[in-house]
DNA sequence: AGATGTCAACGAAGACCTTCGTACATTCAA
DNA sequence: TTGAATGTACGAAGGTCTTCGTTGACATCT
């Protein structure tokens, strides 16, 4: 379906998706709302057009407001935000990534039980 | 002693510090000739004074041919971008990251079992 | 109808990053 | 001493990202 590749959303770009991910579609003003305080309204929809050019997000015309949803999943785009990074930063290693992000930050009971869960399903499966 | 907070690397700063980091301190050609066919000459030098600027490098002088050292470690740089990465893209949780990373990267066994190792010292310790 | 508010569209500015051409100094060899 | 090689320094171009002012269309209220 994805027949072009669609580029990594920038920080602004990102703050914009967590939005859409969490509320589903929604027009711009709801989606500037949404966010803490950060830029003015016409700054948050040239960005969401912008991201409509690259294909992030669909946009529906159809209204005077247009609404916008996600059009790249939560999921798939942080697995490949982790993937650039662990590329840059770890010389390719997943492992390494994970350690450093265990040692540096603290983590509840319940968050080391699903990663020790996730490692025994690893060890049996595949 | 990092009285000035250092900004983190960008793409090309941090290749360069990768070299440092694995070299140890270097001139600028040794650093242009580690890395991959990236950039040119001059773009690695102007690069590595403008890191010399930020403070992610130290400069010896003493020689005709300058010699660079890293001035950030690697450990504390990597911690730095994972812990953007956790809160820009994860919602501040690293449990998510961790596991985001697990399911999408492929690891060797003992890679998984210094993770599992990791996890116990974790469990046992504070 | 006229005033007011909301919206998309556009353009441009400012910051940062990457890239490299060019200039100038120094070293070394012929 | 002249020329080639090697080095730093400088400046500028081209790209991307973020920001916002302004404009014009449309809606709504009085």
């Amino acid at each position: 379906m994805p027949n072009v590749k669609k580029p990594l959303p920038t920080d602004a770009e990102l703050s914009i998706l967590n939005v859409l991910w969490g509320k589903g579609p929604s027009t711009v003003r709801a989606v500037f709302e949404a966010l803490p305080a950060s830029a003015g309204y016409t700054t948050v929809l040239k960005t969401m057009q912008i991201m409509a050019e690259k294909g992030l997000v669909k946009r529906d015309e159809s209204e005077r407001s247009h609404v916008y949803r996600a059009a790249v999943g939560a999921e798939a785009t942080q697995e490949r935000m982790v993937g650039e990074l662990i590329d840059k930063a770890f010389s390719g290693s997943a492992a390494q990534l994970v350690m450093r992000a265990l040692e540096s930050r603290v983590s509840s009971k319940e968050e080391l039980a699903a990663v020790r869960a996730l490692l025994e399903k690893k060890k049996g499966g595949a």
